[in-house]
DNA sequence: CTGAAAGCGCTTACAG
DNA sequence: CTGAAAGCGCTTACAG
């Protein structure tokens, strides 16, 4: 019930506690017993303070709180882009837990840049925050936090392994199991269409493809593998290579929403059919893959679930800062979709298909 | 460039101004002086001072600087659904925004309940931002900010129309140019599926559209327009219904992505070919609108710019509280694509067509 | 059961 | 040019 309706307009200065112990007769200390609840406080005394305060609008300065407690009540979130899916579902379920352990979130959205992602943790240190919840893109935001002793959880993929926590996903078993899906379809040729291989992620999902392909006595060709960094167009330029090579595969894996995406439309600039031409399976799911025709295969990630989980994580570090750390990793379904489907039958033949493409 | 890389672990205790003060063999006044740049100090002693912060890691403690200053740099932003893509870019433009205008962003998810909005404020309230950007679901956040002389600029919809600020799209005009790109196209029977006309949305884009209408002579059937709220399985059911009538429209215009997709599933439910036998047309844009065949006609609202500009006008606000209110308006592109195309040859015929969907 | 006093970390007139 | 003092709004032992 937010305070009454007052008919005049309120006072240009906020009511502070002085304003409430005064108009309920009491001192602050009084008044703030009162309304904290902690302490002891006669009985009719609570209700007049507690009267006096809603007469005024009073809201109690969380900073001033802060200040002498010496506790916050807000965490710092630090996420890549909050434009594509994964973190912005990431980012729902943070703010959703936050909410329902009565913590604030300060979002800060770094653009995938090392330096805008320090700015923003520094920030956070200056704000005082709990913690921090990262999907970091260099090491030195986990560096910097941990050498602030601020307690911190990272998200997705992992720097400070062994010395901080983080909540995961199990890459390496949901790589493989997309790539043994393609291999049980029929296909020998897969390429790997991935962003970058030096983060846990990258190196996980390669490691799963990797695995996959040696179980099944597949040769592990090295043009397969094509990092292909963050830039849209470059992805798009790099899937329709691959498509265009003389000895092109018949399946790939991209190992993210963004170069699912890229794969796709260069298999429609060049007019390669899925899955009859083309196997195309996605690491992440994303909501446009289960719009189109024939929707694409993926590993859904649940990164709601993954925010959720990590801000249980981070509190419970909060709580037990001496704790050790703990990764915890999280699950994948593989969603087999109308995207893959067996290999055509002479793959060498399909050639020189249609229009040369942008 | 974050501090030293300290060898031996930190003190536990952060630094505080006093330590600084004390390593620079200075008193606390001099020192933050040395360090906000704000007032004399001697020439040495300056880097005396910011050299002993660097050896201590010293980051000055915001809260507390705001607590004395009385005035925050942070901002509060409500939006309804981060999982929306509408409002995830938003919230990726005010992120911006906000960090180039030296502001953190606090960020909550209301999930569309007007509770939980009002819940939130009171906690951004609590926290003495400097200001919030709220995309609302009922008057009673508007009230709740306003009376508490919190600089508010709402965004998308407005509740506080000609109290408080607002970024809004033009939602009647595109809105109107939508359905007048269905009429050119030859439709006459033209659905208007949407969740509610009572924001200043729904209405607006209800108007654009019967402005439309009535301006080619188009009779304005009542059971053409459906209001179906914010439930998505409930969407895609009223869809189906108006796609299964006896005198099923030519063309949907759905008033926002969410519905655009229960129209798009409906249709391929019922087996209803896009634009051959329905033409769609979404008010926003979404990603999916562009990789489906046919694409999705649409009216992009750079939900981006929309963000960046609400915070532009919310510093603007805070910096002259008694300007008065201004409402800001943004135009929206209509894209035409693949989904809208002329009315079937004889409409009436398309009848039973396929399954009879669930 | 209540109130005076101290103090969280900072900044800012004001003396000197 | 510098430092002692006051104060932002709150909470919390501690006397009484």
């Amino acid at each position: 019930m937010p305070a009454r309706d007052g008919a005049a307009p309120g006072p240009v200065r906020r009511a502070t506690i002085k304003d409430v112990a005064e108009a309920a007769g009491v001192s602050r200390s009084t008044a703030s017993r009162a309304l904290t609840g902690r302490g002891y406080v006669g009985l009719g005394v609570r209700e007049r303070v507690q009267h006096a305060a809603e007469g005024l609008g009073y809201v109690p300065d969380a900073t001033a709180r802060h200040l002498k407690q010496q506790v916050s009540r807000s965490i710092g979130v630090l996420v890549s882009d909050l434009r594509n899916s994964f973190y912005a579902d990431l980012a729902a379920g943070i703010s959703q837990q936050a909410r329902r352990r009565g913590y604030t979130m300060m979002l800060a959205d770094d653009n995938g840049s090392a330096a805008d992602e320090v700015a923003a943790a520094e920030r956070f240190v200056a704000l005082r925050v709990a913690g921090v919840v990262v999907t970091p893109v260099a090491p030195d935001v986990v560096a910097y936090l941990s050498r602030h002793r601020v307690p911190l959880v990272e998200v997705d993929r992992q720097f400070g392994e062994g010395a901080s926590d983080a909540v995961l996903v199990d890459n390496k078993h949901a790589s493989r199991r997309v790539t043994e899906h393609l291999i049980g379809l029929g296909h020998r040729r897969i390429a790997l269409l991935i962003d970058e291989m030096e983060w846990t992620t990258g190196r996980e999902r390669h490691a799963g493809y990797e695995e996959a392909c040696r179980a099944a006595g597949l040769p592990l060709e090295e043009s397969l593998v094509v990092a292909a960094r963050w830039d849209a167009g470059a992805a798009r330029a790099a899937a329709a290579d691959l498509l265009r090579r003389p000895d092109p595969p018949t399946a790939i894996f991209a190992a993210n929403n963004l170069l699912a995406e890229a794969v796709w439309r260069a298999a429609a600039d060049l007019g390669v059919r899925l899955p009859d031409d083309l196997s195309l399976a996605s690491f992440d799911d994303a909501p446009w893959m289960s719009m189109v025709t024939p929707q694409v295969t993926a590993v859904e990630q649940d990164a709601v679930a993954l925010g959720e989980t990590a801000v249980t994580r981070l509190l419970e570090r909060i709580e037990a800062a001496q704790a050790p750390p703990r990764t915890v990793m999280l699950g994948a379904r593989v969603l087999q979709r109308g995207s893959t489907g067996p290999p055509p039958a002479r793959a060498a033949v399909r050639s020189g298909s249609a229009g040369a493409g942008a």
